[in-house]
Parts: C-alpha cells; sequence; structure tokens
RNA sequence: GUGAUCGUAGUUCAGUUGGUAGAGCACCUGAUUGUGAUUCAGGUUGUCGUGGGUUCGAGCCCCAUCGGUCACCCCA
C-alpha cells in the first residue's frame, strides 16, 4: 500500500522556499533579541506532564496537548509552550545566576489543534523572557523588544497593536470591588474575555448571570469600558483600589515617557487563558481583519518558581509564532522576495569534457569565499539563460571551447556584461562578482 | 468537538441536461538557433480522494467515509 506523502495533519513540510522565509524570520529574531542583550538557550523537546499540569491552564491539558506514557511509565508530553521550561531552566540555576537574566528561544512546539488560517499543530515560537528585573523595568524591555522587532520588518504603528492589561488590576476589581467568590470570579473572567466578540445585549445577559446585584454590573461595566490611564486612574480612586493599581498605572505611564503610545493600548479585557500569570498581560494584534488572531502574547508571572520549590522569581515573556508572524507580514506586504535561491554565481559547461574542469574551478572560487553552484554535467547553450533565470541566478560562468583551449566568459543577467576570463588569473572573478 | 465549503495529470484549472477524460504551465527527447527568456516536431503523467448505491451507462445524481480550507472555541 502507497504512504501517504503529506505531512502529518497541521505540520508543515519546509521545502527550500519555505525553509528560505523560516530562515529570514529566524533571523530577525536573533538579531533584535541579541540587540538587547538576550542570551539563547534551548531545552528538550518532551517534559513530564506535570510540569504543564501545575499552571498552564486546564484546555491546554485537557485538549491540547500531545502525551503519551514512555517505556518506564512516566507520563510525558511534546511541549505545547516554552514558559514551564525555561522556569523549570532558571529554577536549576537562579542562585548563582547574576540578575536579571535574559533569555531567548525559538523551539517547535506542538499542540492539538484544528488547522485553520493562522493555527497550525506545530509552530515555531520566538520565546523571550526576563527573571529578577525590578518592577516593570523588564516588563518595558519586553514590550519594547517586540516593538523593535516588528519594525526591523518595516512594520508601522498602523498595523500592529500591543493591547495590554494587568491581572492584579483585575483581581481586585474582582475581589475588593465586587466580592466575588471563586467561582464566580473564574466565570467572569471567561466573559470578559467574551465581552468584544458578543453583541452587547448578549454580554449583558452573561454579566448578570454572575453579578446578581445591579450595583455590580454597572461597576462592572464601567470597568469594560475603560480604555485610558486617565479613566483607569479615575475608576480606581474612586472604588478604594487605587493601591493596587498603582503599579500598573505607572508602568502605562512609563510606556508613554518611552514614546510607545503610539503602539500599545490599554484593553481591560485581555485576560489571556494561561494561569501563571499574576501581573501584567498582553497581546498583540494586526489590525488586518485578514488575520484575526494574535501575533505574539505574553505577560508577568511571579510565582512559576514555586512549583519547583524555590524561592519566587519574578519573569515576565512573550511568545510569538512564526505562522502569525509570517501572515501578518504578507498581508502587510512587508517580506522580500525569497522566492529564489541566492547563489553568487552558476558555473556551466557545454561540452561533456569539461565537466571535470567545472568542478576545478567551482572549488578555487569556493576558496576565494564564493557561493558557487556547478551545473553537474553539460547543458545545452540555449538552455543556459532560462535555467539560469528559473534558478535565480545573476551571474553566470560559461565554460567553452572553440576549438584553441578552454575560455571562459562570465555573464551578468543585471547588467548585461560579458567579461572575458583569464583561465589563469580566475582571482579576477571575486572581483567582478563581489563588487 | 460544532458548522460551512471544496476534493479531476507534477501544478493551475476546464469538463455543458449523466454517454467509459481535456487545456495552459511544468517536465522529457530530438532538430534549429551561438550569447537574454526563440522556433518546430514528438512524448510522459490520472484507479476523476475512497467505498457503496441508483442507472443500460456516473467525474457529474444519492449515501457514507477520509482529506484540505475557512469559521466557532481558544490563542502563536
Amino acid at each position: 500500500m502507497a504512504l501517504n506523502k503529506k505531512p502529518y495533519k497541521g505540520c508543515r513540510d519546509f521545502f527550500p522556499k519555505g525553509m528560505r522565509v523560516r530562515n529570514y524570520l529566524f533571523h530577525h529574531m536573533c538579531d533584535v533579541a541579541e540587540k538587547f542583550g538576550f542570551e539563547a538557550y534551548d531545552g528538550p523537546l518532551l517534559e513530564e506532564v506535570d510540569l504543564y499540569k501545575a499552571k498552564s491552564g486546564e484546555e491546554l491539558i485537557n485538549d491540547q496537548i500531545y502525551s503519551f506514557t514512555d517505556r518506564g511509565d512516566r507520563n510525558v508530553a511534546i511541549r505545547p509552550e516554552m514558559t514551564p521550561t525555561v522556569a523549570r531552566m532558571v529554577a536549576n540555576i537562579h542562585k548563582q545566576e547574576t540578575k536579571p537574566i535574559r533569555w531567548y528561544s525559538i523551539p517547535n512546539l506542538m499542540r492539538y489543534e484544528k488547522p485553520q488560517r493562522g493555527r497550525v499543530r506545530e509552530h515555531w515560537q520566538f520565546n523571550v523572557d526576563i527573571f529578577g528585573a525590578p518592577e516593570n523595568l523588564g516588563e518595558l524591555e519586553v514590550v519594547s523588544l517586540v516593538i523593535q522587532f516588528l519594525k526591523s520588518f518595516g512594520a508601522k504603528s498602523d498595523m500592529f497593536a500591543i493591547l495590554l492589561n494587568d491581572r492584579t488590576l483585575v483581581d481586585a476589581v474582582f475581589n475588593d470591588i465586587l466580592n466575588l467568590e471563586a467561582e464566580s470570579a473564574l466565570k467572569l473572567y471567561k466573559v470578559i474575555d467574551k465581552a468584544k466578540k458578543v453583541s452587547p445585549g448578549k454580554l449583558d445577559i452573561m454579566i448578570r448571570e454572575i453579578l446578581l446585584t445591579e450595583e455590580q454590573f454597572i461597576i462592572f461595566k464601567e470597568y469594560l469600558a475603560l480604555n485610558s490611564i486617565e479613566s483607569l486612574t479615575k475608576f480606581a480612586t474612586q472604588n478604594n483600589i487605587a493601591q493596587k493599581s498603582e503599579s500598573f498605572i505607572q508602568f502605562l505611564t512609563m510606556c508613554q515617557e518611552l514614546e510607545l503610545s503610539e503602539f500599545i493600548e490599554y484593553d481591560p479585557t485581555i485576560v489571556r487563558g494561561l494561569d501563571y500569570y499574576t501581573g501584567v498581560v498582553f497581546e498583540i494584534f494586526d489590525k488586518h481583519p485578514d488575520n484575526n488572531r494574535a501575533i505574539a502574547g505574553g505577560g508577568a508571572y511571579a510565582n512559576l518558581l514555586k512549583i519547583f520549590n524555590e524561592e519566587p522569581l519574578g519573569g515576565i515573556g512573550f511568545g510569538l509564532g512564526d505562522v502569525t508572524l509570517r501572515d501578518f507580514l504578507e498581508t502587510h506586504k512587508l517580506l522580500p522576495d525569497l522566492s529564489k535561491a541566492s547563489h553568487d554565481v552558476f558555473v556551466v559547461n557545454v561540452e561533456d569534457e569539461h565537466n571535470l574542469y567545472n568542478m576545478t574551478i567551482s572549488n578555487q572560487l569556493r576558496e576565494l569565499g564564493i557561493k558557487v553552484e556547478s551545473h553537474l554535467g553539460k547543458i545545452k547553450f540555449n538552455k543556459i539563460f532560462k535555467l539560469a533565470q528559473s534558478k535565480g541566478h545573476s551571474k553566470i560562468l560559461i565554460i567553452e571551447d572553440q576549438g584553441d583551449g578552454i575560455e571562459l566568459e562570465l555573464k551578468d543577467l543585471t547588467t548585461n556584461k560579458n567579461t572575458k576570463i583569464d583561465i589563469n588569473k580566475i582571482n579576477q572573478i571575486k572581483d567582478y562578482i563581489k563588487g
């Protein structure tokens, strides 16, 4: 029986064309991370399921994780996210490490999802985390980094927005103002998440199912309508949670001072699904209607190291997916043309007797640091240009012999120049190629 | 998991009220052309997603199933 040629559902083969795009994205990731002084790390593809059970949240564990029992009866999972791994790694070494710890990685992650636009089962995620940074400064650094990152592709503030909120603030609203039981609070979290997605009438019904008094209802609606530092400050003062919102308001103010205002927005409906977030949370949205999905998301987690029985060490980080990033760049036309490979020169011969000479001269050119594609075997003259073009070569070195010895000719397809090359002076090719 | 939609050569697709499959591109061979994509001649490829059913006859109609895409959910 014939086997399936396609990759497993929701997974991708990276053919050279796709790989060029992936490498392009990865280079930008490494580049910006290193500009901010972050260091690369990586962890294992498999982790014990318990690592995620501790703090990642129900949906991820119950519906999305790829898990199995290994030969030693251990319950293991293919990593669905990177934060627990980095927390585990940091828990091992944080005591002897100077703070803040700035790390990044680009892991391949898997989740059992139903594939559709912007979502697959395996993706590569740019992960950036800081541990042990002073209050708000780590947050600012991470937000600055992601803005720089998107700007490095040419993205402008009309293309994306960073929507921010703070879980401390949400918890204060729930506990101090609304006096909710834990169970009701959990339900209201879900409602917050839906606030922008359902009709206002339906939203009101959902809220009233949880908030029984009219007073609670009005305050909660007031909360959902907040959209600026000013309105938030006023709301916090009026409801006696000024102290608990102080840090977040300060953070928003600092963003303004750093001139990040055009990219950021306070959004009371951002709460995020992962359980470990405790402070600032954010999601980056593409403003283009075709990409109705977050490009990146992240937040601050104060207590993740506790699950390893370690002293709390605050962390903040985000994940940014290669699929959503690519959709973003493509729809905003920010990707360069990567449809062709880039080599310096294409070396061809039109007679079989020069096959070996082609290899000899190609090797000599490589010694000079030139990227050479040597066509293996002779090629018909009238196919040379067509083939070179389809492969994306702009410079061709043609080997021929018209009866009085080998001749070399360098053809530049962009300038339309022909240059005879002395076979004893192939060094000069380097000058023609490298400019 | 729920819903919508699609499934025909390597690829993009066409295939009229059901009458046992076609085009462009790509690819291969040969001839011609000797310096920017020429031209000519010839050639290869399909269990029409799969399995049933209706019919004298199914790519087309019906049922099931699988797969892709999109939306819900959730988020990278």
